[in-house]
DNA sequence: TCTCGTGTTTCTTG
DNA sequence: TCAAGAAACACGAG
């Protein structure tokens, strides 16, 4: 589920905690989240630490603590909230951190999300190194075309998912994106002119800008007007033309798309 | 019982 | 060395 929008949506869930100290953890190590991560450091480190700050790239989000910095990817699943500090957890609810007054929750049942663990105060590469925000004026249609240039091969669907480029659009994204564009997913990127490309990337910004302000502020779906609506839907129409949409899979993702608008 | 999936990593092939 | 595609991961929902 979480992309772009949605993960800064689900940030936001651990606001309460911020400016406070977790007391305990609750945790799940042996699950595949957190390989790599020594059960020892973890535990020493973040029993005792306050919650400083928060901030979301993409689809990964960052939590700085005063003597750590915590990484959390959502993977397909993923979501995070805020229960009372006398929370129970289930079974798929892997990482707790209990504060006096909230209890922080991950939880995630397909295990395809990601915890990342820094010990020390200081940004680690994973989150320094980050590529540009897609909202952010790094964010060029020169870096777009380059990318583009260099894939020649490769249908535009499967670049738009690159995180590497396009940090944060995931799978609904990357179709409402080529819908507003008439690009057709399978379209090779090297036959794409450089007209399209600057519409492509003009549509890209524009999808992340309104989910943002849609999504991202209180979970509510798009619009009618949007793909989004209609994608999953059975005999589901295009909202601009009415046509029956298409759907398959292009580069391994279910791909919804109108094969009268985009060509 | 069987198929599918709003994601990423790793392996294989070219 | 790099690009492209496919498999693997885990499990609930329909």
């Amino acid at each position: 589920m979480p992309e772009f929008a949605e993960v800064e949506y689900f940030r936001k869930q651990w606001d309460p905690g911020l400016g406070k100290t977790v007391l305990r953890i609750a945790w799940h190590p042996q699950v595949r989240i957190f390989r790599g991560i020594e059960p020892k450091t973890f535990v020493r480190t973040l029993t005792g630490a306050r919650l400083i700050s928060s901030g979301a790239h993409g689809k990964q989000m960052f939590f700085r603590l005063d003597r750590a910095g915590l990484g959390i990817h959502l993977g397909m699943t993923g979501r995070l909230f805020t229960a009372g500090p006398d929370f129970s957890p289930g079974r798929h609810d892997h990482l707790v951190m209990f504060q006096k007054t909230h209890a922080l929750v991950f939880s995630d049942f397909r295990l395809f999300g990601r915890v990342l663990f820094h010990p020390g105060p200081d940004e680690p590469a994973w989150w320094s190194e980050r590529p540009p925000d897609i909202l952010s004026p790094q964010f060029t249609r020169t870096a777009v075309a380059d990318f583009l240039a260099r894939r020649k091969g490769t249908p535009v669907k499967t670049v738009l998912l690159m995180q590497e480029r396009f940090p944060g659009v995931g799978n609904w994204m990357a179709d409402e994106i080529l819908w507003r564009a008439r690009i057709a997913p399978t379209r090779r990127c090297g036959t794409l002119s450089e007209q399209i490309v600057n519409i492509l990337w003009k549509e890209t910004r524009e999808v992340c800008r309104q989910a943002l302000r849609i999504i991202g502020k209180n979970f509510a779906d798009p619009p009618d007007s949007w793909l989004f609506p209609h994608r999953w839907e059975k005999g589901g129409t295009c909202p601009r033309c009415g046509l029956e949409l298409r759907r398959e899979p292009i580069g391994g993702r279910t791909t919804s798309w109108c094969p009268h608008c985009q060509s």
